[in-house]
DNA sequence: TTGACACGTGACCGAATGGTCACCTAACTT
DNA sequence: AAGTTAGGTGACCATTCGGTCACGTGTCAA
């Protein structure tokens, strides 16, 4: 498995993709934190941790018997960098900016 | 399922992926044209630029009895800005930048 | 109009995936 | 020391997924 395989894997998962989420917001969280958020057993969301962060989409730092978890944006930049060019990024970034202000309006 | 969920399904195989190389290198080719760069049956194929366009990846022009296929860059972008904010894609992009400095060094 | 060509559909199969559970280790608390 | 808390492991099962195949539709060229 690449590891470029391994980061689009792990966010195929919606539950992973929440669990991204949630560190967006908020860092550093223990699994047990998280666990609260899921409808799911506390197996599941270790497992979807573990896959995370063998994508290195999230990274960790143990503190005693705790283990806490930080968002890593780096794969997510690359997997940007992959299909959108410098040129490209300009113009894209305007019209999600449009799309958003229109939403608003209505 | 979500738009988002059919994005990021769309991305977790390697062949999809490929298939968005190969357009992002050069747009506008036909499924036929994009066969002979993959090692599968043309349903294969056709089956997976089916999940890119109803993911919205990919766009497609009519024309005869071809069909033309064209990158989307806007999921890609969305995907983004979910989780790196404004203040830290500048610091994400410098890490990165960096990082490909020091491995063309070496 | 006949045949070749570009593409679509639905069924099918082996492999991988999401989630659960029984059981386990290590660290903190009192 | 004993109980509690945070987390890890391997087996298991239902479902999904990647890829193939037989067959069908619409378009172009001779």
């Amino acid at each position: 498995m690449t590891d470029d395989d391994r980061v689009f894997k792990a966010l195929a998962a919606p539950s992973r993709r929440f669990l991204l989420d949630l560190l967006f917001a908020r860092d550093g969280r223990t699994q047990t934190e998280m666990e609260s958020e899921l409808e799911m057993t506390r197996f599941g969301v270790a497992k979807h941790l573990k896959v995370l962060e063998e994508a290195g989409l999230v990274v960790v730092r143990r503190s005693g018997r705790e283990k806490l978890h930080y968002l890593n944006p780096v794969p997510i930049r690359q997997i940007h960098d992959r299909w959108i060019d410098k040129y490209t990024e300009k113009h894209v970034a305007t019209l999600i900016d449009l799309k958003r202000t229109l939403e608003e309006e209505s």
